[in-house]
DNA sequence: GACATGTATGGCAATATTGCCATTAAGGAG
DNA sequence: CTCCTTAATGGCAATATTGCCATACATGTC
């Protein structure tokens, strides 16, 4: 059925719907990050970056590698960076003053 | 703060997270459609649909105008549209076996 | 082996999302 | 105004998400 493509779909839309997921996304369209460096850069707790980062690989946009004791992760599908530019572009159509941040 | 756009951000793709809200959004990339039309589409109750509407809205992805008593929506930010082949590809990449769907 | 560092998982409470029913509101037709 | 059609809102229960703590797991060092 074409209608569990849309399930599918809401799944990886699912995956970008977090403030702190996507932050780290942000830092992996430069470079693998290890689990330490994304920790300090959201500053939440090392166990809920790790949830967050679960919820990424499970939805096939990231992947992970272990390199000594440390995990890298790795953004495998760089298209969700267009995403980025279409929200920016749907927040701004909001056009309230108040954003004159962006 | 740049933070809160990432919040902005988050908010967009939470709008987009939802089987119902992306089949609405594949219909109306053609034409502006009204509610009854909508409702019908996704098979819900007409006021799951109204509060999907609302929350497309309050994004900004969506808007609304009356016209007799209908309310069409109409798509303000097509660039949305882009994600949808983005979450396919991500789909794809994870090259499981049953997906053979898509 | 013991220990330290880095990461993942279980559990659980707080919060958010979803979807229906019932009701209200807005327009048009008679 | 009454009735009908269409859409939005309030309420509420079911479900999902989030984030911390505690703990387990993996790897390297000694």
């Amino acid at each position: 059925m074409s209608q569990d493509i849309y399930k599918l779909k809401a799944q990886v839309a699912k995956a970008l719907a977090h403030e702190s997921r996507l932050i780290m996304l942000d830092a992996l369209k430069d470079e693998d990050r290890c689990v330490c460096e994304l920790t300090e850069l959201v500053g939440a707790d090392q166990s809920t970056v790790s949830k967050h980062l679960a919820i990424l690989r499970n939805a096939g946009i990231v992947s992970d590698r272990r390199e000594a004791n440390k995990v890298f992760y790795h953004l495998e599908t760089p298209c969700v960076l267009q995403f980025f530019n279409c929200a920016l572009e749907v927040v701004r159509s909001r056009q309230q003053s108040f954003l004159t941040v962006l």
